[in-house]
DNA sequence: CGGCCACGTTCACGGCCACGTAACAGAGAC
DNA sequence: GTCTCTGTTACGTGGCCGTGAACGTGGCCG
């Protein structure tokens, strides 16, 4: 994801838009205009003119943060916490290690049967209940910014949701 | 937590020692030398001389993020004092040692048999002791911005309250 | 086309258990 | 005495998890 430029205050909508995109932008303030707090963390702002190595460090930094915390990689700590960027949900035992098998092939297709195993590694219960646990799991994770989609007669794969961030609440 | 300035390129090993203790930090970088690009969300920097604005808005900017990613960490002191953000509670002697078993593990779960086990460590009383403690420390800590989050059949957390996000809306 | 089936989604219910909360009582400090 | 700290009993509530059933949709076939 690279760094937009915007310029400040000539594009002040603009950069509402981005900052509701999670979009990492650097505000270019003009000599007249006060400098503006930072909404975020992928915000930052340098004065124009200003050299251009210095741009160039900015841009950099916010490439290096918007890394950091897009990583989007969702992690499964062994107390059945799911974390991504920051915000957490609890899984009960069952839908952990659900989401253990969704996790070991994220962004790829899990087959029914394979999650099966791993949900119930001695024996599933009914062909139901599977499909109820993965709507339990889906409503849970939504709030953090991850869904499950439907691959139908292949099974399920689990993404991060690119724009929701702060949508969800 | 407050921002520290920091010279640079002169106080260099300054700046590592603040990194490595989580302290926010603005950087006054001077003309003849180059931008440091920013270890972490922490970090900032500004060319001097600068604006006294510019600087101030710098720093703000920094204690936000401070207060939205760096999860301020309550203090423990050992007369039983519990503090956060220059506000404190007293802590009687077994919520006390809840407290610490909290903190050692900050931000992720620690387990009812170890919360037990700090709580009392010549043998805990009845089963239901500990709910009732957890519920008089909850309240206790509440008023200075800590919550304590259960994680069913797990144990428990805590957190500080983000007063940022509520903010940010 | 109409009917049937396979597959998936969603809801409602009941049993079980973990946890939350109030109320009470004794011990001790001040 | 009054207040705080502590532990106990009793009860309510809500989460977890499986089941049954209703519903929707797309594919296949006669």
């Amino acid at each position: 994801m690279d760094v937009v430029l915007v310029r400040w205050p000539h594009e002040r909508e603009r950069r509402e838009l981005l900052a509701a995109e999670g979009q990492p932008r650097l505000l270019l303030v003009e000599a007249s205009a006060e400098a503006p707090i930072p909404e975020d963390v992928l915000e930052d702002w340098i004065r124009v003119p200003a050299d251009e190595g210095d741009v160039q460090v900015r841009i950099e930094g916010l490439r290096r943060r918007s890394g950091a915390f897009n990583a989007r990689v969702p992690d499964l700590d062994p107390d059945g916490l799911l974390r991504l960027d920051g915000q957490w949900v609890s899984l009960p035992p069952v839908e952990a290690r659900l989401m253990g098998a969704l996790l070991e092939r994220f962004g790829a297709v899990v087959s029914r049967e394979q999650l099966a195993k791993s949900g119930w590694p001695r024996g599933a219960p009914g062909r139901n209940a599977l499909d109820v646990h993965m709507l339990r799991l889906r409503r849970r994770i939504d709030p953090i910014g991850l869904a499950i989609k439907t691959v139908r007669s292949r099974g399920y794969l689990l993404e991060t949701v690119s724009t929701a961030v702060a949508a969800g609440s």
